[in-house]
DNA sequence: TTTAGCATTTTTATCGTTTATATTTACCTC
DNA sequence: GAGGTAAATATAAACGATAAAAATGCTAAA
């Protein structure tokens, strides 16, 4: 069954590709007999108005892009399931764009979305920090952009988080409280706005707590499991921590592979915390103590921010950000 | 900086709107000169092609769409990686559509992807087996479609599955042979095809090992996490079985939290074995044995034989099957 | 000098819709 | 029945790009 256009279904029915097109558009005069003759031969003859004929007339796409650092994480994939939800509801459909955390692909899909393929973007941004004032050139009027997450704190756009500092400064106090000392911070790219969010956080609530912040108990990771793998577990052995805390869930789960084989004990000879949004935390040897985050939720609030933007053309607040509490689950892994 | 069209361009630099397309298009006839000026023109004033006219004119959208019943899901994230991978390496981009399970919601999905928007699709099928002849309605040539993992078997069209009945066949040996005589297993729809694989492998392999099939250790699940809370608990309380046999993922995870509750200690009272796809298995309390699916693959060998299709036009071998193998991880959930 | 041949560029028609504008039709009033 | 109004429908011009066909300018052979 092949699908037809417009004016064939025209020709079909008598009428002109017009009155067509007004059945398929509420708003404009057609008789209501005409218009019902009109959708049930459609439905007969498959008729399906061609979208990108109507993009290229109606000058939009109804359709944003999607831009994630990853996709194979619970976070992740979470997070798109919310703005997919909000999305379909509006009857957008969802471009995806994996950046692997390349800055360079980053770049490129953002310079080419703005060839009319999406009406907005969602983006969480790709961990390497380099010049990112390449997206205050593109139009940011022309295309919204919402970040979520990750975040470049120097580009004007709406933005949703999470209370990042507090919930690393209570993460902290909560390793302090079961007794560690000597906590070390794991993160992957430490330049990268979210991991020094966290990191003050951490910082401050050793300092709260008259504890020592040392700086080589900062653990710079990388994106590589391999190299994570050697870089833990050498940080467990020279540095003897008795806590951590880790800003990403896969440092968490390089901990624990460390611990097994260095015949670590979790809780009693290291406590771990991290941020993490797996749901299985507690089936975990030990359960894991998180910081979860909302993670549906923030993809929702993203595309609401988003679709705010695209119903009212409100260019004006660029500062707008919304702020969603993360929560912290206490489990075994940091018990006493 | 506002985008500019072709027509623009070609004033700015005094030439003709199709000598601009040309320089975009590698294979017709310019000038190396004029080709120059114009590239060094058009990223000097942001031009980029719309590709709504393009995909207009050229009846082709270079897009695909990916239809998945979820998304917030080891298997699904990792498969649509490895399509996003291959798509991207084409230069295709990406449409991503989640059914929840609905399949109303699919129907829809297909009857709307044929406006155009996409070159083909690649999706596996929602969980409710009804009437979906209505695939073979609509132009299976127009719109390429590929099965992967989940396929609905009375449709005649391309698909890369797992052997899902050797792997299960293994499974149910393998808990056999770790001692299990009371097996039961555990599927979301068991007249899904996948299920129904996947309980013939079970059942063959109990055959072989003399161990008398019994209809009630199927336990048949639901999609509600709190529903199937409820079902597995009573399942495990009512028929003690010695071993479980999940089919996917999730009910592994929910005999884990069942047997936390009811203090039945895994996998001394009762072994475990699952499809899955958690590349944190060894982690689990105890550690999973999984019949791991190669996921990433699965989708890149999806992506490839759609792009066989959209390529070659090769309409003819509808029946084009690629099986990739599952392997079983032995942990400690089936340790004896 | 003329003209065929070639490389390059322009002109024109087209893809399938939408919408401003124009036309037709139906109905009403005097 | 002429004229007017409103409702319904038709016409034609975009939207931005591409490809086939036509035109241009140039070189070199006749």
């Amino acid at each position: 069954m092949d699908s037809i256009n417009i004016k064939e279904l025209a020709e079909a029915l008598n009428l002109s590709t017009s009155t067509i097109s007004r059945a398929f558009r509420d708003n404009s005069d057609i008789s209501v007999a005409t218009k019902e003759r009109i959708l049930s031969k459609a439905r007969e003859l498959n008729y399906q108005p061609n979208h990108y004929a109507s993009n290229l007339r109606e000058q939009k796409s109804k359709t944003i892009a999607v831009i994630v650092p990853e996709l194979a994480n619970n976070y992740f994939s979470q997070a798109i399931h919310g703005i997919e939800r909000v999305a379909r509801e509006k009857g957008y459909h969802i471009l995806i764009y994996v950046t692997d955390d390349d800055y360079t692909k980053e770049v490129n899909f953002i310079r080419h979305l703005h060839n009319g393929r999406a009406d907005g973007i969602v983006m969480s941004v790709s961990g390497e920090a380099n010049d990112h004032n390449y997206l205050n050139k593109f139009g940011l009027k022309r295309l919204p952009l919402v970040f979520f997450d990750r975040i470049y704190e120097d580009i004007q756009t709406p933005r949703v988080i999470t209370n990042d500092y507090e919930s690393s400064f209570s993460a902290t106090e909560h390793l302090i409280e079961q007794g560690c000392r000597r906590i070390a911070y794991m993160v992957i790219n430490k330049s990268l706005s979210i991991g020094k969010t966290r990191m003050q956080g951490y910082i401050d609530a050793l300092s709260k707590h008259h504890i020592p912040f040392e700086e080589h108990l900062i653990i710079d990771c990388s994106n590589s499991y391999d190299e994570n793998s050697v870089i833990v577990k050498q940080a467990l052995i020279d540095l003897k921590p008795d806590g951590v805390f880790t800003s990403v869930e896969r440092l968490a789960f390089a901990t624990y592979y460390a611990c097994y084989d260095l015949n670590i004990k979790i809780p009693q000879d290291l406590k771990i915390i991290s941020f993490s949004s797996l749901e299985i935390a507690p089936l975990l040897n030990p359960s894991l103590t998180t910081i979860t985050q909302p993670a549906a939720e923030i993809g929702e609030e993203a595309a609401n921010l988003l679709f705010r933007i695209l119903d009212n053309r409100e260019t004006g607040n660029h500062d707008n950000e919304v702020v969603l509490n993360s929560k912290i689950i206490a489990r075994n892994s940091t018990m006493k």
